[in-house]
DNA sequence: ACCGATCTTGCCTAGTCGGCAAGTTTGCAC
DNA sequence: GTGCAAACTTGCCGACTAGGCAAGATCGGT
């Protein structure tokens, strides 16, 4: 990708990444709605006020590490050849993208993520992250259906397919000590489209 | 149900309904964030201090009347018979609400809710009306279920049926002059896990 | 008719959102 | 290096929101 950015882009990268992480620690020590948009900007050394140039809502900045990683899934998926299933192109992915983040989460995440679990005000924005990118990704799958009704069968099938992962997602953090790459393998299958053969388990990247 | 209730009761209803269409219709017009929750107030004759005795933000009274839907969608699925298998539960219970909607939507309903459409921040609001009911949804639905992982089949099986409910009816609401019972029946039946034999078409209520 | 529960309303405080205008930092060309 | 333009940060500001509290109004049951 673009692996070289000058320094303003690093530095802004290093900003919003600060803000997101000092939002996910001081949520979890002390409950979603008692942490401040101030208490975030000091804990992350900015003003008050460059918190808002970065993020719209305190909600936004907890998952913003949410939104990184789909915003990468679409990417991975737009990267497949046009040649796979839409359904094949989507698991490998998921797949992918998941093996990915098992990487970059530190120790604390899941911990501090579990802490947020079940806050009813809360699943909403992440839901809200979810769907965000639906719209991008049933438009990248439309180029690879074909027959009639295309636009409401690629939206069916990436709601679908979105819904699932967030589900394999939540009861990896529900329930500690599974693997998430089994889970949402499982996940997938159970929600396959008829139509996407059984998945041939090589690792074909 | 609840045939009969006192006085006070029905003062609630009417003035959220009111509050509720009231939302509808100024957002409608004059764009859902140039409304403030004093304007809406005043349009439904109440004061500002009331409206937050009902609703906790504008967007949460712009879909309450999918809320409304979506309780009596649970409560439709609960009254369905323990030996329906889950999907048919899900889907009479869906096609039901859906012809009980149809009757109780004014003219103006569609298109307000069609200049609503495409706002980014608005969206969000509307998937969270979703999720809310889906943990309850979820769990009606393992009482149902038998078999290895139940708790994450009837997830699965719930955010899948509902994630189709929804983009059948934003289909419906992009797309004018469809029968929205009909889109509702394709999506369910494109997303049909293969368990759920291809449902026979009589009209077993 | 009366009383207690509940609902409405106004007041008030803390918090959020975003425009604006300095002041500062970065990228780039010379 | 120097200098300039674009972009970023920050404080200040006003409009809006969320919700606690208490006074008064309304409803339901006896």
């Amino acid at each position: 990708m673009d692996e070289i950015t000058g320094l303003r882009e690093r530095k802004k990268a290093a900003t919003r990444l600060a803000l997101h992480e000092s939002a996910l620690r001081l949520a979890a020590e002390q409950g979603p709605d008692c942490v401040t948009i101030e208490a975030i900007a000091d804990a992350a050394n900015v003003s008050r006020r460059t918190f808002s140039n970065y993020f719209s809502s305190k909600e936004e900045a907890l998952f913003h590490g949410d939104t990184v990683r789909l915003r990468r899934l679409l990417q991975l998926v737009c990267e497949r050849p046009n040649t796979e299933p839409p359904w094949t192109a989507l698991s490998r992915a998921a797949e992918n993208v998941t093996r990915e983040s098992s990487d970059d989460r530190d120790g604390g995440w899941l911990t501090r993520r579990r802490q947020l679990r079940g806050h009813p005000g809360l699943a909403a924005y992440q839901v809200a992250a979810y769907t965000a990118v639906e719209r991008e990704l049933a438009a990248e799958l439309a180029h690879r259906l074909s027959g009639t009704a295309v636009e409401l069968r690629s939206r069916l099938l990436t709601a679908t397919f979105l819904a699932a992962l967030r589900v394999a997602i939540q009861h990896w953090i529900d329930h500690p000590g599974h693997d998430l790459l089994e889970i949402v393998r499982t996940a997938l299958a159970e929600v396959a489209p008829p139509s996407a053969a059984a998945p041939a388990d090589d690792s074909t990247t």
